[in-house]
DNA sequence: AAAGATTGGTATAACGTTATACCTTCTGTC
DNA sequence: GACAGAAGGTATAACGTTATACCAATCTTT
C-alpha cells in the first residue's frame, strides 16, 4: 500500500504548489477554473484525506466537539444526543460521546484528554460534586463550555438547563389539587443542584398549602433503585399517598414496585415522574410525568454552542426550558378514609 | 486569562530546555530526579496540558480509540461501551462513542472524520447496509479497526461476537422441548447478518425436529414496535405458542401486548428473548432470554483492540462469545389443546 | 593519566497543514 | 506607453510536539 497521501503529494501531481492545493481544498483564495480542476481531480485519485490535526493546529480551529454526560444509557440523555449532533453534524462538526458516570475522576480524565486533544468545544453535564479544578483547567485553556442540565450557580459558561423548581412547583401542585396532603419527594443523590432545585419547588407548595411535613428519599435515578424505594418507603410511611419522582425511571420502578404488592398507581398512590421518556406513555400504567423534549433541548444546546464559537467574548448566557405536565393513569384522588 | 501554556512555557519555567521538559513530560531518556523534580512542578503550577495534535503528529501515535455503534440508547450497547471504556482508558487511550443510527450516510461522515483526525483505532458495529466503500477507506488508511456484533464474512478485521446461530438454536430448543411446534421468529430488520445467522439457528431446530414451517417476522427492536408486531402476529398466525426473539426490548413489547390482550406470557404464548438487559429480570413478568455479558464481550473488545495496535501485522481474528439461556417465567408448556 | 563509558542535558529538524506577504503577469485607462 | 489595479499563483514561517544526533561533564578502568 502506498504512503498515505500528503498535501505536498496532491500539489506534485497537479503540478502546482502546495499553497495552490490547500486553497483549492479548502476553496479559498483566488484559484482559476482549470487549476482547482487539476488540484481536485489529482487529489480524487490519489484517495487524499487531510490531516486535521495539522490544519487544526495550524488555523486554531477545530470542528470536534466532545459531549460528556453522566449517564449514557439513560434514554433521555440518549435523545439529547441525537439532538445535538444533528444540528452540529450539519455544520460540519464531529460529535464524540464520553460517559462519566458520575465519577469525578473519570470526568477529569476525560475533560483532560479533550483538552490534550484540542477539541473544538465542550457540552457538558458536570458529575455531582465536580470541583473548581475542573472548571479552572476548562477556563485557562479556553475551551468554550456549555454546561447543562446541572448547573453551579457560580459557573462561568453558558447553559441550558430545565426549570426545576417550576416543574416540580407544578407536579406537586397538581397532586395537591387531586386532594393529596402526604406527598413525598422520591429520587437523586444528595448533592446535585438539578435535585436541590426540584426539591425546593417541591416544599414551597408543601408549605403555601399547609400539607405535610416535606418528605424526601435518595435513591440512584434507575428502575430497580425505584422499586426497592417504593417498597421501602411504603412501609416506613404508608400515611404517604402521592410522589414526586426525580426521573421517569425511578417512577416507573416506583409503579412496578406498587403494582408487585398489589396496589394500583393512580388509585393507592399516585406518581408523578419526570422527563417524559418513551417508556413513560407505553407503561402500565401510562405514567403522569413532567415532560421536557429532549431532543429540543439538544438542539438548543447546540445552537449555544455554536454562537458561543461566533462569539466567543460574549458573556455567558443561561437558557432554561420549561417543562409541562403530562397528565396520564399514574395520578387521581387519594384513596377514600 | 494568561495564554494557553505550552511545553516551551514549562521548560522556560524550570529553566531546562524544550527537549528536556518533553522527556520529563513522557518519562523518558535519562533526566535526574531533581530536574524531573523541578519540570513536574512548573508544569503543575502552570496547568500544563500537552498538545495531542503536535505530539501524535510527530510520534506517529494516537491514543484516541473511537466506537461506532448503532444506537447508543440501548441497554445491551450501554454496556458495551462501559466495558471497553474501563479497559481501554486505564491503558491511557480516549475512548470516544458516536451513534450512526443505522445510517450509512451518517456513518460514513463519522467513520471520515474518524480518518481526518487520524484517530488511533475503530471499534465498530457496522451499521446495516454498509457498503464496500467504508471497508475501503479504512484500509486503506490503515486505522486498525475491530467490529463487532455484526460481520460480514469477507471482512478483513478483527472481529468479536456472538454465537449467534447457536443460541437461537438453544433458544428454539428449549420451546421445542417445553413441547411448542408452532414457533415464530419476531424482530430485526431484513438485512442484517446477525439476525441472517439467528435466523438460520432457529430455522435449523425446526427442519430438525420437524416442527411447523420457520415464520419470520420483521420489527425494529424497540419495546413499541415489539407490542405492534405482537398484536399483528396473534391475529394473522393464532396458531402460534411460542416466540424466539431478536433482542429483549422486542420480547418485553410482546410481553406487555400480550398481557394487553388479556393473555399470559408463558401460558398463552411463550416468549424467549435476547440479550438479558437489566430489564428482563424486573419486567413482568421476569423474561426468559439468552445472555452474554455485554461488560465482558465490551473488554473482550478492548484487549482485541490492544493486540492489533500491539502486532499490527498479525492476520485478523475471530472470537466469539457463546450466550446461555436463562429460564424466567415467560415460557412454558403450550396451552393445552 | 589517557582512553573509554556513563550521565544529564540540549539543538534542531521533522510531522502536514494554513496564513501572510509577496511576486508576476495581464488588463484597461488616460 | 506609463501606471494602477486585478487576477492567479507561490515562498515561507508558523502551530507544539518528539526523535535524533550530539555535546560536555563526570566517572571507570587500565
Amino acid at each position: 500500500m502506498a504512503r498515505k497521501p500528503k498535501l505536498e503529494t496532491v500539489a506534485k501531481e497537479a503540478g502546482v504548489s502546495t499553497a495552490t492545493a490547500s486553497q483549492v481544498m479548502r476553496g479559498a483564495g483566488r484559484i482559476s477554473d482549470a487549476t482547482r480542476k487539476k488540484v481536485l481531480e489529482a487529489a480524487h485519485k490519489l484517495h487524499y484525506v487531510p490531516d486535521g490535526r495539522a490544519a487544526s493546529m495550524r488555523s486554531g480551529i477545530n470542528r470536534e466537539i466532545g459531549l460528556v454526560i453522566h449517564q449514557i444509557a439513560n434514554p433521555f440523555n440518549a435523545e439529547v444526543i441525537s439532538g445535538v449532533s444533528d444540528l452540529l453534524e450539519a455544520e460540519g462538526f464531529l460529535v464524540s460521546v464520553l460517559d462519566s458516570r458520575d465519577d469525578v475522576e473519570r470526568q477529569r480524565r476525560n475533560i483532560q484528554a479533550f483538552i490534550r486533544n484540542a477539541r473544538g468545544g465542550l457540552l457538558w453535564v458536570p458529575a455531582d460534586d465536580t470541583d473548581d479544578t475542573t472548571y479552572d483547567l476548562l477556563r485557562t485553556h479556553g475551551i468554550p463550555t456549555v454546561t447543562f442540565l446541572r448547573h453551579l450557580p457560580s459557573e462561568p459558561f453558558d447553559h441550558v438547563g430545565i426549570r426545576d423548581a417550576d416543574a416540580t412547583r407544578k407536579a406537586t401542585e397538581h397532586l395537591a389539587d387531586l386532594g393529596h396532603r402526604h406527598i413525598a419527594f422520591l429520587g437523586g443523590k444528595s448533592r446535585s443542584f438539578v435535585r436541590t432545585e426540584r426539591i425546593a419547588g417541591y416544599s414551597d407548595v408543601m408549605q403555601e398549602r399547609g400539607l405535610a411535613e416535606p418528605l424526601v428519599w435518595d435513591t440512584e435515578d434507575d428502575k430497580m433503585s425505584g422499586m426497592e424505594a417504593m417498597v421501602a418507603l411504603r412501609t416506613a410511611h404508608p400515611e404517604v399517598t402521592a410522589i414526586v419522582c426525580n426521573g421517569d425511571m425511578v417512577a416507573i420502578g416506583a409503579s412496578l414496585a406498587l403494582q408487585k404488592m398489589g396496589q394500583t398507581p393512580g388509585h393507592d398512590v399516585s406518581i408523578v415522574g419526570f422527563d417524559d421518556v418513551q417508556d413513560a406513555a407505553v407503561s402500565t400504567p401510562p405514567l403522569t410525568t413532567m415532560a421536557v423534549s429532549p431532543y429540543q433541548l439538544g438542539r438548543k444546546l447546540a445552537q449555544i454552542m455554536l454562537d458561543r464559537l461566533q462569539a466567543p467574548d460574549t458573556p455567558p448566557t443561561v437558557t432554561q426550558v420549561a417543562a409541562t405536565l403530562i397528565t396520564r393513569s399514574t395520578t387521581g384522588a387519594p384513596p377514600a378514609g
